[in-house]
DNA sequence: ACCCTTCTTGACAACCCAGTACAGAACCAT
DNA sequence: ATGGTTCTGTACTGGGTTGTCAAGAAGGGT
């Protein structure tokens, strides 16, 4: 017995991500994400608490998607596990897409981790970006680091290898390729980190 | 015949590159950059030409910087080759110092690397701040390939390894390891990172 | 057909910010 | 001492930003 919303909420929120990932969360204005969006400065504040709450929105959406592209890519029987892990790497350097049929970036800018870039602008000053995006970095870690064990087992990854430490470095690898895929580097230069990355794992000793 | 100047270049500079780790470029307002560096707006403009050119000038001192530590560090005969990249690399995934006395970043926002936390906030709309964080990367980069060939020259490397490959997989971590220690990891961390990313270098087989 | 609830839109006021201009202070050379 | 030149600090202006408010539109139940 109201007038229902006009507006997809998801379709917003992902304009809004596209927006604060071209001007950073600073550069752009709640103007900016109206025109982003299609909604008035009304709605916006109705539907999702300004601009910081379309942030946090947005960024709780975006650690979703996240999350499902390493735990249905990374999960499965030990046999091929480092084989989905290599698939996934490679993936993983060229960044989470906005939606499941959307999987290439539509340029350079969509391409860098949204969590990790939006905590580096006001993280520190903001302590819930911080742990969203702290939250991003475990979800990937913790399954990477399974995949890991499960290779392991599968006798494809030396048992001695620490399976927390090298998720740790293929984060950090993930995570870096975004800094420098950023700008100025091709993406088959960003999958030939991702093989080297992936090429330098420790294969069980040949006895 | 003219009053001298009052302040320090490089001390003001250093005190706005603190002031735009902590706070972003948009978020950092001419007023906050007076206050941390003490000049008034006025003094401010006749000697950097505003905000844009505080940046432009503070990045260039960091870039200054940054190119020092690799050139220093993995400069060499191509003995001990190995040893300086894993020294550099221990070194490097913990930031780049504002002075050479002041070695250890005061908190972890001063950890990550200035020009690449410039760029991912406004190097999309500032080809300026982009080519310097390019130009940054590819200090570090070459420095890297370089030291690596010394080592394969020595027998510390594989030979069949790409140097250039390499080079790209380390700058790709030491930039991954700025974004993970951003927040919510011990420098501790960062080490071990640069510890497995070391280890994991492909050694010449032992025939 | 009517009404009520919710959404939407545009405008408004208070605030902040970048950049400029002007007046005062400091310093050095003569 | 004095003058000229440069630096320093502050006040001002125009533009942009945020968050709020009230009036209008739209849809569903009765």
């Amino acid at each position: 017995m109201a007038r229902p919303r006009s507006f997809d909420r998801d379709h917003v929120l992902h304009a809004a991500e596209r927006q604060f990932r071209a001007s950073g969360y600073n550069g752009t204005s709640v103007d900016d994400i109206s025109a982003a969006t299609g909604l008035g400065r009304g709605s916006l504040y109705a539907a999702f608490d300004g601009k910081h709450g379309v942030l946090m929105q947005a960024m709780g959406g975006y650690f979703a998607r996240l999350g499902e592209g390493p735990r249905k890519a990374l999960a499965g029987p030990d046999e091929g596990a480092l084989e989905r892990l290599h698939a996934y790497l490679l993936r993983a350097v060229h960044g989470v897409p906005l939606a499941p049929d959307v999987p290439p970036a539509p340029d350079r800018t969509g391409a860098a981790c949204f969590a990790a870039k939006m905590a580096l602008e006001i993280g520190a000053s903001d302590p819930e970006v911080q742990r969203l995006a702290h939250d991003c970095f475990a979800v990937v870690r913790t399954a990477v680091a399974e995949c890991v064990r499960a290779a392991q087992r599968n006798g494809d990854i030396d048992p001695d290898a620490d399976p927390d430490d090298l998720a740790y470095l293929l984060l950090t690898v993930i995570r870096g390729s975004d800094v420098v895929g950023a700008y100025g580097h091709s993406p088959d230069r960003l999958t030939s980190i991702a093989e080297s990355a992936f090429a330098l794992l420790p294969r069980p000793r040949q006895s």
